[in-house]
DNA sequence: ATTCAAAATTCTGCATCAAGTCTTTTGTAT
DNA sequence: ATACAAAAGACTTGATGCAGAATTTTGAAT
C-alpha cells in the first residue's frame, strides 16, 4: 500500500516534470531559427509510411533541441556536455539525453571521448573549407539533376521563395533572408530527386549552419550573393544545367570568402 | 560451414567480452570488413597486451559489431532489432545496445519507429542508384584533388595495394580482392586531404557495403572492373586529374550495372 | 468470419549502483 | 619553507534492473 502511494506520487511528479519540459521546449521554439527544421525533420521521420500520426519520441525532441542549442551557440565548441547538469536543466533524465548525444555524435556535431564524456566539436577553418568544397560539388550535381527532373510547379515554387527572399533582403531582415536562402538551396537539392543527396546535403548544411549563423558578412558581399541567386533562378527557369551548375559552384566558392573572416 | 565457424568464433568473442572487463577491449577499426580483423586484433591485444591500453566504450564495440552483422547479412533488411533478445545474444545489457542502435540510426543503417523499435533499413534499387550517383560525384572530386595533393609515397602505396589486388584477382580470392578494392578507393579519397570528403565517403561506402558484399558479379564484369582499376592507377601516377576523374566516374557508373542484378 | 477485449510482449524512461578519472590535500624530503 | 609525490575523496561517466506505457497478438463471442 505504501509502495503504491509512493509510485502514484512519483507518477504525478514525473508528469509535472514532463509538462514543464514540454513548456520549456515550446517556449524555446519561439525565438530560434529551429521551427522549420524541427518540423520537417519530424515529418521526414514520421511520414515514412504515411501512417497515423505518431507521438514524437523524446529522443527526437531532444536531438533537435540540442542541435539547435549547438547551432545557435548556446553550447560553444569545446564545451563539455554534462549529463547530470544538462539533464536537470532540460528536465529529462540522463538516459534519453545520452541517446540523443550518441545520435549527435554520429551526425558529427559532438565528439565522444571515452570515459570523459562528450564535447561540442570544434571546426577548424580547414574543416569548414573542406565541407564547403564537398557541398559545392554536391550542389553542382544537384543543379544538373534539378534541371532535368524539376517540374514547372517546383520551379515556380522556388521562384516564389526567391522573390520572398529579395523582399526580405530589401527590408534588411537578415534572419528571414538567411532562412529563405537555405530553403532555396534545399529546394533545389530536393528537386534532384535523389534521396541520398538530400540526406547528405542536409547534414552538411546542419554542420555549417552554426558557422554561417554566427558569421556576419558586410553589405557588399551580401549584394553579391543576392545577384548570384538571381542568376541561379534564371538558369533554373531556362533549364540550363551547365549554367546553373556553374553558378551554384561559384556561389559556394564565394561562400568561403564570406565566412572565412569569422573564423 | 563458414557460417558455423563464424558463429563459433563469435561465441568465443562474446565469452571473452564477458569474462574480461569489457572496458579493456580495443575498439576495432571503423572501416573495413573487419570481422576477422576485429577478432584477431582483440586476441592479439589480449595475449600480448603490449602498448598503451586504450580504453574504449562498450558503445563503440557494439556499434562496430552491429554494423558488421548488418553488412554481412546476419541481420536482414526489415528485421526488427529486438533489444532483449539481441542483448542476450550479445551478452550485454539493453542500455548500451539502445545507444548503439541510435548511433546506427543516425548513420542511416537502421530506421527508428517510435514505440515500435528499430528495423534494419531496406534500400530500394533507386536508393542504391542514388547513393552510387553521389558516390560517383564525390570520387570524381577526390580524384581531381588527389592528383594535386598526393605525395609520391602515397601514390606508391596505392600502386602496392593495386598490385596486391591483382594478385588476389588472379588467385580468385574474391573476399580479399573486394577488400583491397575498397582500400584503394578509400586511399584515393584520403589523398584528397579533405576530412569531410573522407567522412561522407566512408559513410556511403558503409551503406553500400552490404549490397556489394552480397552481390555476385560474373567474371566478365569482374575483368572490366579490374581493367578500370588499371587505368585509374596509371592516371594517378601521371597526375592526370581529368583522366583519373573520368575513369573513377566511369567505374562507378558501371558499378550500377554490376549490382543492379542482385536487387 | 469478424470484431472486441484481454493478456503478453516489447519499447521507453528513471533511479541506483559500480568504476574510473581528476583534483585536492597531506606528508615527506630537500 | 617549498616542491613534489602519493593517497584519498569527490565528481562524472558507464551499466543494469525496474516500473510504466503502448502495441500487437491471441482468444472468445456474436
Amino acid at each position: 500500500m505504501q509502495h503504491f502511494l509512493l509510485t502514484l506520487v512519483q507518477s504525478i511528479f514525473m508528469f509535472e516534470m514532463r509538462e514543464k519540459t514540454i513548456q520549456k521546449l515550446i517556449a524555446a521554439e519561439r525565438n530560434g531559427l529551429k521551427h522549420m527544421d524541427e518540423i520537417s525533420s519530424l515529418q521526414r521521420r514520421a511520414d515514412g509510411s504515411a501512417g497515423p500520426i505518431r507521438r514524437t519520441a523524446l529522443h527526437d525532441t531532444l536531438v533537435n533541441h540540442l542541435r539547435d542549442m549547438i547551432i545557435e551557440g548556446d553550447l560553444e565548441p569545446g564545451t563539455r556536455l554534462h549529463e547530470g547538469q544538462l539533464g536537470e536543466q532540460l528536465g529529462v533524465s540522463r538516459t534519453p539525453l545520452r541517446e540523443a548525444i550518441k545520435y549527435l555524435a554520429s551526425e558529427g556535431l559532438v565528439e565522444l571521448v571515452p570515459s570523459r564524456g562528450a564535447v561540442v566539436k570544434r571546426f577548424s577553418p580547414k574543416d569548414v573549407h573542406d565541407m564547403l568544397t564537398v557541398l559545392r560539388t554536391l550542389e553542382e550535381l544537384a543543379g544538373r539533376l534539378a534541371c532535368e527532373m524539376a517540374t514547372d510547379a517546383e520551379v515556380a515554387e522556388v521562384r516564389a521563395l526567391h522573390d520572398e527572399m529579395i523582399d526580405r533582403y530589401k527590408a534588411a531582415d537578415r534572419l528571414q533572408y538567411y532562412k529563405l536562402n537555405q530553403d532555396i538551396h534545399t529546394a533545389i537539392v530536393r528537386m534532384a530527386q535523389n534521396s541520398s543527396l538530400v540526406d547528405i546535403h542536409a547534414m552538411l548544411q546542419t554542420r555549417l549552419k552554426r558557422i554561417r549563423f554566427i558569421g556576419h558578412e558586410g553589405p557588399e558581399k551580401w549584394a553579391a550573393a543576392v545577384s548570384e541567386h538571381e542568376e541561379m533562378i534564371t538558369a533554373l527557369e531556362a533549364r540550363d544545367k551547365v549554367r546553373l551548375s556553374e553558378v551554384l559552384g561559384r556561389h559556394l566558392f564565394n561562400a568561403w570568402d564570406r565566412v572565412r573572416a569569422s573564423l
